[in-house]
DNA sequence: GTGATTACTTGTGATTTGCAAGTGTTCAAC
DNA sequence: GTTGAACACTTGCAAATCACAAGTAATCAC
């Protein structure tokens, strides 16, 4: 068994200069993506992303929102109607996202039996 | 609060019909694209993905494969210069994978400073 | 055949997840 | 202007997953 370097990993550290890798580190997991999919379909609200069928925890949801706003991919906005309530809004890199999403249910529909664009959805 | 439908959900269920959940059911993690980066790079053997830079741990490389193999997405093969090991390669469901990781190559160069493509990456 | 390499598995503590419940603010209706 | 519902979270905890180290069995190079 070779010796591993010390182990000095002190969290948020980029495991390597890969851009497939630094993408992971940030949204890496299986709801984050699902959160910006909801984003670019125009929803805006905690409770919208809340009500999306894959059922999302509350918890995981304010986490994820957060690090998309801490990571520069969304920001807090007033939701637009008189309310006082903040919505979320994808920035330029977030909306950069898109092609990922794209490429990720093209290939879904592809290849998974079963899987569907949602009713509303066009592109 | 409201009610939330008794959870049935008995691991491997579908959170959703949406090709984009699915596909992150599947890959939706830190290290699994990172194993078909490097299978897309022609690399197939254990020891290959254990020496990239990013230091998958073995256990999980181990269980990332498998996860792979079943999923459909890359096939055990003999090595090829007459040894006996076996090494695992994409397969046609697995080679589809390359548009999401192009997009997130690209997306991640964009926006992630730092960033870069490996040495003997051309595409 | 002997020692190194390969492809894993096992054990463990730490971290993250999923679920339920709770909290404080905002809104809508009367 | 009070009251009850809706909203946007936070907290607590058990279970699952992860990271790291170490171990093992088969294969290979000599």
């Amino acid at each position: 068994m070779p010796a591993r370097k010390s182990s000095t990993k002190t969290r948020s550290e980029r495991r390597s200069p890969c851009p497939v890798a630094c993408s992971l580190d940030l949204f890496g997991d299986r709801w984050t993506l699902l959160v910006v999919r909801d984003l670019l379909l125009g929803r805006t609200r905690y409770k919208d992303f809340q009500e999306s069928p894959e059922g999302i925890p509350t918890n995981i949801l304010a986490e994820r929102l957060e690090r998309l706003v801490s990571g520069g991919m969304a920001t807090r906005v007033p939701v637009g109607d008189g309310s006082k309530y903040l919505g979320y809004q994808l920035t330029k890199k977030g909306l950069a996202l898109r092609p990922i999403l794209k490429a990720m249910r093209d290939w879904g529909l592809t290849w998974e039996p079963g899987t569907r664009v949602g009713l509303h959805q066009r592109d």
